[in-house]
DNA sequence: CAGCATCCTGTAGGATACTG
DNA sequence: CAGTATCCTACAGGATGCTG
């Protein structure tokens, strides 16, 4: 095992990499992208740029903090790429970067998934809930 | 449009569903299944059913509190199933349930994605910090 | 328009200790 | 073993007002 290739270190390398363990930068990345904010504004930004103020739209109850927070979060992290246009006014547009777009599909799952099966969740809220009553 | 089949209303029905809207209840679902908790628990019944000190050795560094409060969440929104084996002492056994095994592959998606992508994201972050730093 | 700065509050969530 | 109970605080995050 001494002689392994530079593919296998590599591979080994990877696999170091695990979000289960509290000290893994994984953990925080994770963490990050499992934030209702940043998936909400990744999916908004799904069918190409957006503006600002489109954004707090469409990410309806979102505060103009957490919305220049998550986007600075995205930013920096690469996932998206802001542009300024110098006219009057400014106008900024955010994009999704090629790293973005390899995980706003995760994202656009997770909503679907959400709508999808609300339904069935709120139908098990109740048997728990009704199962509790009972108990107490 | 006063003559839908029930396909149709159905469909209309699931469309009205959008995390998007602040009020609407995908919302806190989707808030919910995006929680850093949330997402590792899951992920650690990928492999079959766990009892709760395993569950809180394999998600590394959750408290007791969150780690029960994430189960309790889960149970009741139907994604996982509590049993219970009177025994001395008694032992509790946490599986996922078909709801929670559809939702699954999204958050395993998630964590594969972090791990997968933590280079490309820490290259990001100096490009910015850099950039930052020049501009500052 | 696209933010930033500030203040303020609730609460998420950690640490710790105890129990059936 | 599988939690519950309590305490405590850092910080998420909303509200508001200002600015280039």
């Amino acid at each position: 095992m001494t002689t392994m290739t530079a593919r296998e270190r590599r591979a080994a390398q990877k696999s170091e990499y695990d979000a289960f363990l509290a000290l893994c930068p994984t953990r925080q990345l994770f963490a990050t992208i499992s934030d209702k904010w940043v998936g909400l504004v990744l999916v908004a930004l799904a069918d190409g740029p957006q503006r600002y103020n489109a954004l707090s739209r469409i990410v309806a109850g979102i505060s103009p903090k957490m919305l220049t927070q998550t986007l600075r979060t995205l930013e920096r992290d690469g996932m998206i790429q802001r542009t300024v246009t110098a006219s009057v006014p400014v106008r900024v547009d955010y994009d999704l970067t090629a790293l973005g777009r390899e995980l706003l599909p995760l994202m656009v799952g997770i909503k679907q998934w959400a709508q999808d099966h609300m339904d069935a969740v709120i139908g098990a809220r109740h048997l728990f809930d009704r199962r509790d009553d009972a108990q107490a």
